[in-house]
DNA sequence: GATTATGCTGACCGATCGGTCAATATGGGT
DNA sequence: ACCCATATTGACCGATCGGTCAGCATAATC
């Protein structure tokens, strides 16, 4: 080939794998682990089936690598927060930082979602130690604000999960969405909408008054959305 | 056979009949459609494959009959809700309901979300029609005690995906909750600290004051769990 | 006891599964 | 021109897929 050889890799190479990932994460999101098929995949890539075994190695291979792809992305979510930090501030752009990124990847975001429902046989580690650290280290910061007036003494855990339910919801569950709404997808007004919504409730749920008040005084919401 | 033929079924078949819905629940809840096979149905079961195909006609058939069964268990959820209703029961009624019915249904409710992840091919006519007017009724009643100034003029549509998604997590996600937590399995403890915490936030968050004061007048949570 | 309807299931079907491999194509280094 | 590492893929493997069916077991009907 042409390239750079060992470390480095082609650039077609790197083309051809990106299009195996793409096709992959879309089949693997729709069908879970089991039920996606490398035949589905190559067709969707474009290209015979042996060919992706190997740029890939095996189907399990594939998937993982997909797994820790999605696990990356979500690195850039609640990383700056400390017991100093205001709380508005921090929870508002958890909400934004989250809706954003299930519209960014709303196909890894589903592949995320299956592996889970079905017991995430390939996440339990990743889950019981990362992830269970890292919201640990979160909810004692939370703790803090409570014990500094700031906000209400909630459970820092249930909050943590309830907006990573609230925000992934709108990926994971589009087809309801979108049947329930009538549109194929969410616009970008459905989106801020959304977003002021579950900043509102939450943040005010949290008895969190707006330190940084750029944002008129009213209290109650403001969309009202339009017809249905 | 035994039995009375016809529109009644002996006592035997519908004990077969809810033994392979129970073991089919399971697999279509861990695999989605394509991933389920009849075969790992029927060693749940105890039974040949072929017998499944005899009681349930195809793997198609079974899977609706048990997603129809599913959605007649959603019907005991907001169904009395009027204009003149109190926003406070009524809601903190649909939190702990859905939260209830999540934990009694399991399986089922992992079966309807994989089914929505997959782009609900089999119900898209049921999300578009039963459900949407579903949703379209309450959320003219909830539009209502708005206007009322029983609560903050929130988007009815958002409340509720809301209070579904918040609630649904901690079954459809039961693994990623569980290996954060470091159990199996929510305790009871658990579910009444969740419920209590959801009610306060979303209450509060969209502006409802309690209007039958059952508990003592404390405007901050209470639970704050233990360790972690 | 013979008849008949239903319950039940092992054996089999063509299709598809994940994966292997040998054969061929390609293209830079010398 | 020659070499050789890498790229590519059709053909094939045993296993499993959903589904069919013939044939035997069972039990109600006459």
């Amino acid at each position: 080939m042409t390239a750079v050889s060992a470390t480095h890799e082609s650039p077609s190479r790197e083309r051809i794998e990106a299009s195996i990932l793409l096709a992959a994460e879309e089949v693997f999101s729709q069908h879970g682990y089991r039920g996606a098929s490398l035949q589905m995949i190559a067709d969707r890539a474009g290209l015979p089936k042996a060919n992706i075994l190997y740029y890939m190695g095996s189907k399990q291979a594939l998937y993982v690598r997909l797994l820790n792809r999605m696990m990356h992305r979500w690195n850039e979510v609640l990383e700056d927060i400390t017991p100093d930090s205001d709380p508005a501030t921090v929870l508002s752009d958890f909400i934004r930082t989250k809706m954003v990124l299930g519209q960014r990847y709303p196909k890894g975001s589903k592949l995320f979602a299956a592996e889970i429902l079905a017991g995430a046989p390939f996440l339990s580690d990743y889950l019981a130690g990362e992830l269970r650290d890292w919201v640990s280290s979160r909810a004692a910061i939370i703790r803090q604000w409570s014990a500094q007036g700031k906000m209400d003494a909630v459970d820092p855990r249930w909050l943590i999960f309830l907006i990573w339910s609230a925000t992934q919801h709108y990926t994971e569950y589009s087809a309801q969405v979108g049947g329930i709404l009538g549109r194929d997808a969410l616009t970008e007004e459905d989106l801020e909408s959304i977003s002021t919504f579950l900043e509102h409730v939450i943040l005010k749920g949290c008895g969190i008054t707006d330190s940084a008040p750029n944002s008129a005084p009213n209290n109650s919401a403001d969309a009202h959305s339009a017809g249905n």
